[in-house]
RNA sequence: GCCCUGGUGGCGGAAUCGGUAGACGCGCAGGACUUAAAAUCCUGUUUGCAGUAAUGCGAGUACGGGUUCAAUUCCCGUCUGGGGCACCA
């Protein structure tokens, strides 16, 4: 053997070494787990990656390393580990490439996902990729749609608090109606067995849908006009679309949703068991939002005329507006029950009236003046009577009712139980013709209201304050406003909801201290007190929150005091000296003053008693509040989990419903079966109406189109696919599980295979999921379980955020000259940075003092240095030398090199070496390909190897914590590794590891380090793991020891972080089995804990010098020892001691 | 505005339960080996004062207070970086 190929065998060649080992360990599967029962079982998870087109950054690997280290760490402690990974490969990028490009989105993305799978494997994760995940295919996607199947087919049970089949809910609507089951979407929803009976099916469905926990409905939804879609809330950013920036706008539409406000207490409870970081829990908690209070009710007073000033009675005969305000709330109650418990001709008329189906607002059992008709249409004044058997007896009483109500303006129409059971589309036609002749009738908006027509609910987190309520106000697009507003007023709230609609939600939330509002000249009566409460409405109250509208406390929210001085709105203290008339007293401290029988009380008591108040009257009742929204599920795109739901004659039915399959089999056999496949498609332009991509594939869309046989039952129309597709979150709300069973055909998981792996151990990924994926999982996990289809309600046991990796970017100054065939930037030295603005902004002057001929055509004081990071020196400095090098290595032609070059603009000084300069600027920012800053891995292990990468991320820092990456530092790790082979080999000698026993001091070192490094890795400290390993091997080199009894132990303890060369070693040790099977070496106590230590001594808490001490040493011994030190004696000066404090194993302190 | 987190040398960071602040690494300075380079190794490196030196004395963990024998660590206040939510009643 030559000299020179020893030494190329015994030198730490990591390229040779880690590309032998990474095939070995491919033939050998060794990453393959099986779901072996006999083994303790550990989930360690990464979230998975959305493959994009830009590949790996160095910071994506981090919270890989990681993970992989506690995979590995756990494998080598005994433990059965899951370490999976896959690909999130449904979303929006590839779809917008596809529509820039023209290639499919299932080729970019199997493009990007082969790239990004070359990019971890160069890294040696320990994955079982043989269970890889890919959300975009068909054998995945089929299970999303079966679990959304199951959210379909499921409502939640509010009182035993878990999703139940839909068909158990069928059967209590068969039963006993839904007096025991609150509709989610309708609290007045209601209906008894026979009414459900009577209901046609279409009707029994849409019913059905207002349970279900997902289900379907129209809402305002954030459309996105440039993406061609809507948009969740929480991908809506400063009143701009999160990707791209895109205005967005309002738009009522069609849609899917999750009924995850079901789950919005339980979300919020259960995360206390969480062992995530506060900061995460604190972000969900926030996002959903829970406040207690009371939901109160304020009716709405006699309209006062303008201009008078005075109190005016609208209705002075009856002169109800000065009675009783428990009078009120007595013919309240008698609405709430009329309500609660309506008859069956009553239902099916309300189910037909409801939401707006006849274009105009319907309301049940609304109180007008002194009477409580069944339905009254505001806007028409109309009011439809159902005449039962009570009403036959009191025909003189309904005469009466009639002419009060006729002479308010009213219109009475009548009908008898059996003509609606009978015949309602007939009665809904004499329904409908009455409206639209009245609605023509322009009298009706000029008639004033009356008292007790209108009601006002409002939430509160405050109901003690409620004696405080100066006045009232509504969101500007609040349905009452329209109601509520009089004539004298309607010109100034016309314009000032035209104002409120031009302004963009930007200018909204910008100017957010801007007091606006306007006075519906209406006003409300309080329930406790009976006093009239002007009606306001304001921008600053959301529609979407609460109920919409807010009872106003000055005296104790800022927001309320600001707007009544705005307004001069008179305030009213009840905080007695703590408000002091400039400033609202929003504290939650003292007690409540001026208030009645609230005086006095501290604001926990008050709130209680007002509660008890506001119920007892009928006006409130306890309340709990959540921001949360039910998440919107519908996409208009294409590249997206198609839904198993088809249309028939209009009605959704999932593709799996067993009538259903039974009456299209004969048709169309396959359509029954999941999954639906995501049809190919030329072209990805949105669909008719902001339908998405699909809606153009007729044939796809109309199940009937090629058979014109296919219909379902009789005459029931046409069948239609869904054209909307799944948003991003759902192939990753459940993946997880599926990790656990990724081959089964037959289930999404098997049962027996979800009980082995249970909740994910650790789940490891970035704080930007918070609020989405997260939430969404967790809800998800809960259904599931709540069916019975997996054993646990909580996916992540614990969460570790992983911090970013900012890039470094470089900046320098940069000028353009004229004539523009040179339109290449010629770099400034630092002083022309600083050039005077003046000058530099007088573009198209003549550049002479530069020293250059011609004319400036741009000049920019910060420009971007292009991969600055590459070559820019260790002070921020850009030198000829390293620049050139840059050049060459990227391939420019020697020619032209000298002439980019001489176009740099140099500092007069040069740097130590001589080399010319420019002084650069450094920032740091997110790494990210538009910045020209980002550092592929690739190039990282090329050149240091992949342990060396591992190990310096690692070292970088905390893990949860963000900081910049900096190659240079890398230099020191890999330095390590080389240090660490040195132990086992040496260029000269060779193999160097002897089979001497160790040393005591040796012993020591390795029984410290490995306990180190085991404590480290519980408590995921990898940079400290990284030094200890440091620490280790500076000590044995030291010492000179390569003892096997040493090395052997410290090899395997290495593997998680450095698994190439612990593998290398560990066969050059002379095992046969890979290293990743051994297991974790065990400390020992005795080589742990020394039997003296050396004790700082202080006087008075300052060290003074330092002794040593056995560590079973009598405290006595330690005391008359310490006190005759020369130096301890001198720092006393003589004094006696007062105190002698020792604590053993840390210090000895002496007071005097 | 509210909530959560941080603030320690030239830099990344360590100090896990209140007990010798600055581990480990980078960078920098000096040196050894070498014809040279690479690689490797050694020494120094918070700061002020005194001393040729070993060393000694003092200050010091954003700032100001407090608790304690003892505070980077606990408490109160202020400033400030980062993240989240945001007219949420």
């Amino acid at each position: 053997m030559s000299k020179r190929a020893f030494l190329y065998y015994m030198e730490y060649d990591f390229r040779q070494i880690e590309a032998n080992w990474k095939k070995y360990w491919n033939d050998q599967q060794v990453y393959k787990v099986t779901n072996d029962t006999t083994k303790p079982k550990c989930y360690i998870l990464d979230m998975f990656p959305y493959p994009s087109g830009a590949g790996l950054h160095v910071g994506h690997p981090l919270g890989y390393i990681a993970s992989d280290i506690y995979a590995r760490y756990k494998r080598l402690n005994g433990y059965n580990v899951l370490h999976p990974m896959g690909f999130d490969a449904f979303g929006l990028p590839a779809e917008q490439y596809a529509l820039e490009t023209g290639q499919h989105p299932s080729v970019t993305t199997k493009n990007n996902t082969a790239r990004y799978r070359e990019q971890l494997d160069n890294i040696s994760f320990s994955f079982d990729w043989s269970r890889e995940v890919n959300t975009s295919d068909p054998k995945y996607y089929k299970w999303t749609q079966w679990i959304f199947l199951q959210l379909f087919h499921s409502w939640y049970d509010r009182k035993e608090n878990k999703a139940r089949p839909i068909t158990e809910l069928v059967k209590i609507f068969e039963q006993e109606g839904n007096v025991n089951v609150e509709c989610p979407a309708d609290e007045t929803l209601s209906f008894d067995k026979v009414q459900w009976a009577d209901f046609s099916e279409q009707q029994q469905r849409d019913t059905l849908m207002q349970y279900r926990i997902a289900y379907q409905g129209f809402a305002q939804v954030w459309w996105c006009e440039a993406l061609g879609t809507v948009l969740a809330n929480d991908e809506v950013v400063n009143g701009v679309s999160e990707r791209g920036g895109h205005p967005v706008e309002r738009k009522n539409m069609r849609q899917w949703f999750l009924r995850i406000t079901e789950y919005a207490d339980r979300l919020m409870s259960s995360l206390d068991n969480l062992d995530w970081s506060d900061a995460m829990k604190e972000m969900q908690r926030n996002w959903i939002g829970k406040s207690n209070g009371a939901e109160v009710r304020f009716d709405l007073s006699p309209a006062l005329s303008e201009g008078e000033g005075d109190v005016v009675q609208a209705h002075g005969k009856e002169g109800w507006n000065t009675a009783e305000p428990s009078l009120y709330n007595l013919i309240g109650s008698l609405r709430k029950d009329l309500k609660n418990n309506p008859t069956e001709a009553e239902s099916i008329l309300w189910q037909r009236l409801k939401a707006n189906q006849l274009g105009f607002k319907f309301r049940r059992q609304h109180i007008i003046g002194r009477f409580v008709p069944d339905f009254v249409c505001l806007s028409c004044k109309l009011i439809v009577e159902v005449d039962g058997k009570i009403h036959e007896q009191q025909k003189e009483e309904d005469a009466a009712r009639t002419e009060y109500l006729e002479e308010k303006g009213y219109k009475v129409v009548r009908f008898t139980n059996e003509e609606i059971i009978a015949n309602i589309d007939n009665v809904i036609d004499q329904i409908r013709q009455q409206l639209t002749t009245r609605a023509q009738n322009e009298d009706l908006s000029n008639t004033s209201l009356s008292f007790g027509e209108v009601s006002i609910s409002v939430f509160t987190t405050r109901p003690d304050t409620i004696f405080g309520v100066d006045f009232m106000v509504l969101a500007p697009e609040h349905e009452l406003v329209d109601v509520i507003t009089t004539d004298v007023q309607k010109t100034a709230i016309d314009e000032y909801r035209t104002y409120v609609k031009s302004r963009s939600e930007r200018e909204r939330m910008s100017e957010v201290k801007l007091v606006t509002g306007c006075f519906t000249g209406s006003y409300a009566i309080h329930p406790l007190t009976g006093k009239q409460i002007p009606v306001w409405i304001s921008e600053y109250v959301l529609a979407g929150y609460g109920t919409g509208a807010i009872m106003a406390v000055p005296s104790g929210d800022d927001r309320d005091h600001a707007f009544a001085k705005h307004f001069n709105i008179p305030v009213t203290n009840i905080f007695g000296e703590r408000y002091n008339g400039e400033k609202a007293y929003s504290e939650k401290n003292g007690t409540i003053e001026n208030s009645d029988f609230l005086s006095g009380k501290s604001i926990a008591d008050a709130n209680e008693a007002a509660i008890s108040a506001l119920v007892a009257s009928g006006a409130g009742k306890r309340k709990v509040n959540y921001k949360l929204r039910d998440a919107g599920f519908s996409r208009q795109r294409y590249w997206g989990e198609p839904f198993p739901i088809v249309y028939v004659g209009g009605v959704p039915y999932g593709i799996d419903e067993k009538d259903l399959s039974l009456s299209l089999s004969e048709g169309e056999g396959e359509m029954t079966q999941l999954p639906v496949e995501l049809p190919m498609v030329e072209h990805y332009k949105p669909g008719p109406e902001g339908q998405g991509p699909l809606a153009n594939i007729i044939d796809w869309v109309n199940m009937g189109h090629n058979n014109a046989s296919l219909s379902f039952g009789e005459g029931r129309g046409e069948v239609l696919r869904e054209t909307n597709t799944m948003p991003g979150y759902a192939g990753s709300s459940w993946y997880f599980l599926r990790y656990m069973d990724p081959h089964n055909d037959t289930e999404f998981a098997g049962r027996a295979a979800t009980d082995y792996w249970q909740q994910v151990d650790l789940y490891v990924g970035g704080t930007e999921h918070a609020v989405g994926h997260l939430l969404y999982a967790r809800m998800w996990t809960k259904a599931l379980y709540d069916l019975g289809y997996i054993g646990f309600d909580e996916p992540f046991k614990k969460l570790l955020n992983q911090g970013m990796i900012q890039g470094q970017s470089y900046f320098i100054g940069t000028a353009i000259w004229q004539p523009k065939d040179l339109i290449k930037p010629v770099f400034l030295k630092k002083s022309y940075r600083n050039i005077g603005k003046n000058e530099a902004s007088v573009e198209g002057e003549p550049y002479s003092f530069l020293g250059k001929e011609g004319m400036l055509w741009k000049y920019q004081e910060n420009s971007r240095l292009r991969y600055g990071h590459l070559f820019v020196d260790t002070k921020d400095r850009l030198t000829e030398s390293k620049y050139r090098e840059y050049l060459i290595y990227q391939g420019v032609a020697t020619d032209v090199l000298d002439e980019l070059l001489c176009e740099v603009l140099w500092e007069e000084q040069t740097t130590e070496e001589g080399d010319k300069y420019i002084q650069c600027k450094m920032e740091v920012e997110k790494m990210s390909k538009s910045k020209y800053n980002v550092v592929n891995p690739d190039d990282i292990v090329n050149q240091y190897g992949a342990d060396t990468f591992r190990m310096y991320e690692m070292f970088l820092g905390p893990i949860d914590v963000s900081k910049p990456w900096d190659t240079k530092g890398i230099e020191g790790v890999h330095r390590f590794l080389k240090k660490l082979w040195r132990l086992y080999a040496d260029d000269q000698k060779g193999w160097i590891v002897t089979d001497e026993k160790a040393t005591d001091a040796e012993l020591r070192i390795l029984h410290k380090t490995i306990k180190k490094i085991a404590d480290d890795i519980e408590r995921f400290s990898f940079n400290t793991s990284v030094s200890q390993f440091m620490i280790c091997v500076n000590d044995l080199s030291g010492l000179n020891c390569h003892k096997r009894e040493i090395l052997e132990p410290l090899t395997i303890a290495v593997c998680p972080f450095a698994p190439h060369i612990a593998e290398e070693l560990w066969h050059k040790l002379g095992h046969e089995s890979s290293v990743i099977n051994a297991s974790f070496p065990k400390y020992e106590e005795k080589y742990v804990t020394d039997n003296s230590k050396v004790y700082p001594v202080a006087v008075n808490g300052k060290t003074r010098a330092e002794m040593e001490f056995p560590l079973d040493a009598e405290a006595s011994f330690i005391q008359s020892e310490v006190l005759s030190h020369e130096a301890i004696q001198k720092w006393m000066e003589g004094k006696e001691p007062k105190k002698f404090i020792y604590v053993k194993g840390k210090m000895i302190n002496v007071v005097v």
